[in-house]
DNA sequence: CTGAAAGCGCTTACAG
DNA sequence: CTGAAAGCGCTTACAG
């Protein structure tokens, strides 16, 4: 027998006595071979604890088995956190591509850097799935590089018309809606919205065009001074709640456009003796694990990261076998807890 | 030109006048070649926009470029969170094989499971990192079947004489040490122990070790009835902290041995009556995100984990490279907040 | 149902 | 410094 290295097919070949032919038939699930030859080949296999070599296997069959997902991380290059929400994705993902029977290559991404040719065109994955808030300006050309190359792609995120490929994301606008419909029902009038609002970061500005969709409803001004930009770290929550405190813009609720943000509010808030949700109710987006331990426990928008992950494998996966695959939204809900009851 | 699929090294040839041998040693560097020659390569490679087949040149090679990430979830198979811990470690992990250029492969493993031949065996990675915490008794087995079938791997967890292979991990004995000391000297005499504390789970037993340790300095005697099972989950925490309360045990501090295992019992204070800190000093382990945000933020041992990775992929690349490794104790520092101040 | 053979796209001794 | 050739370990038409 061998004496080092692993053992190959014809290592099976030879003890199953048959072709190796035969035993890539058996060992891939052909139903030619015969039920005896395939059990001969199977004791075989267990004896020399044979495994297929998966890059021969890909090579030849110009399919590797494999899905990358892109995780971006900028703005937030401090290398410290990674957003946990995105973190949850990840988790989801990866039940969903071991479920499917994929594997997963993961790979953290500056948002700046050229990623459009990379796993797929090396042919190391079938497919990738983008993950990661950035300014989608940006963003959107290599989308289209993407659909240019014929790269089997999907993204999470807003589900906006005219975009390049395919697009899963949650519904920011009626979550965004909800949060705003909530805090006036709650007698709020001046609310502040904590976030970017604008077409570079189409999620929050979904969130922020349902909150200001709810405002109208009621009859209640779009107040541009309440309005702060922060992209969806704690710091940046904490100082645009510092700016807006300094601004004494005057508000009785704060909207943060995600929970990270909303917590780095919360903070600030605290330093100056702004008690939420007596003085300030608050609410945030993302249902994070931290948002039902902060104190209060906070107000948010839950967006179903388990489903988020089937439906991204699962559309990257038919795109994989050339089906036409539409964008989806999935739907957000409203969590109220105490952040926000006053 | 080719029309259909991606070029190929012999496209290249083609284009750049030279033969396909000389493209792939141009594109692996080879110091053979002649710098115009590697130039003109290098044009034909951007205008076709062309990349080296990681299959083919894996098969070739005998080696991936590429790392498998196995996270275990048992007996937390509840689906629902990884522990946040596990989800920093993975971070620094990604961020580590990146700088060195590797691809990482992950998935999430059933502690039980038969994941032993895997990736490895398969040739899609060159090694294994071993991550989640589980029962170390039926864990040891499967190690020493990794070793005897001569898989590169290396594993997160406690460093034990004679384990088979290489183990990276914290000082849980001096972690477990510093807590219970300082919970000692800020006036604590009763002090609870929440989490499993035997050989089957070797990192919480060190921590165990490391407080009784620290409770016989002080001569106070180490009381049975004071310890309490618990696995690393919140709910875990909660109902570990219920049992004792139930039982009287009478304590005026708790270790718990994981930080969710110590936001659950919390809880389960809280529910109570006992007020953190005044009534019951709490400290936890890890020092995962939400330990500063809960209420009081939470006294715990921090783990450096982008130490942690990076010590992981790079004793895991020097197992490749055949070099010689040995485990390694990274240090575990104390985090006093207001948990524990009474 | 099975075998012999071609070929996936590279890398690397071997010659020159 | 470069080319022709062998070969990595599979998969899959093609014959039989």
């Amino acid at each position: 027998m061998r004496s080092k290295g692993k053992a190959t097919s014809i290592d099976i070949a030879h003890l199953a006595g048959v072709s190796q032919a035969t035993v890539s038939r058996a060992l891939r699930g052909s139903p030619l071979v015969n039920e005896e030859t395939r059990r001969r080949v199977q004791a075989a296999v267990e004896q020399l604890n044979y495994k297929v070599d998966k890059n021969a296997s890909s090579l030849r069959r110009m399919y590797s088995g494999t899905l990358a997902l892109l995780l971006f991380e900028d703005p937030t290059a401090d290398e410290s956190h990674i957003n946990p929400f995105f973190l949850s994705m990840l988790g989801s993902i990866t039940r969903a591509c071991a479920q499917q029977g994929y594997d997963l290559l993961i790979s953290f991404q500056q948002f700046s850097r050229d990623w459009h040719a990379d796993f797929a065109d090396s042919k190391k994955a079938d497919g990738i799935i983008l993950l990661g808030y950035g300014d989608y300006l940006a963003y959107r050309d290599k989308l289209e590089k993407l659909v240019a190359q014929g790269t089997r792609f999907v993204r999470w995120g807003a589900v906006l018309p005219d975009q390049p490929g395919v697009s899963i994301g949650c519904d920011n606008f009626s979550g965004g809606h909800a949060v705003a419909a909530h805090l006036l029902e709650r007698g709020c009038r001046r609310i502040a919205f904590l976030g970017d609002a604008s077409s570079h970061y189409p999620e929050f500005f979904e969130r922020y065009r349902g909150y200001a969709d709810a405002l109208g409803e009621t009859g209640v001004a779009l107040d541009p001074a309440l309005q702060q930009n922060a992209e969806s770290t704690e710091r940046s929550g904490y100082e645009a709640m510092q700016a807006l405190i300094t601004q004494q813009a005057g508000f009785d609720a704060v909207f943060a456009a995600s929970d990270l943000i909303a917590i780095g509010a919360m903070r600030a808030l605290g330093e100056h003796g702004l008690r939420v949700p007596q003085d300030v109710a608050l609410a945030g987006f993302d249902d994070i694990a931290t948002a039902s331990f902060v104190n209060p426990p906070l107000t948010t928008v839950l967006q179903d990261t388990r489903r988020a992950g089937e439906v991204l494998v699962d559309s990257l996966l038919r795109l994989i076998r050339d089906e036409s695959v539409a964008s989806v939204t999935l739907p957000a809900t409203l969590v109220v807890r105490r952040s926000s009851l006053r």
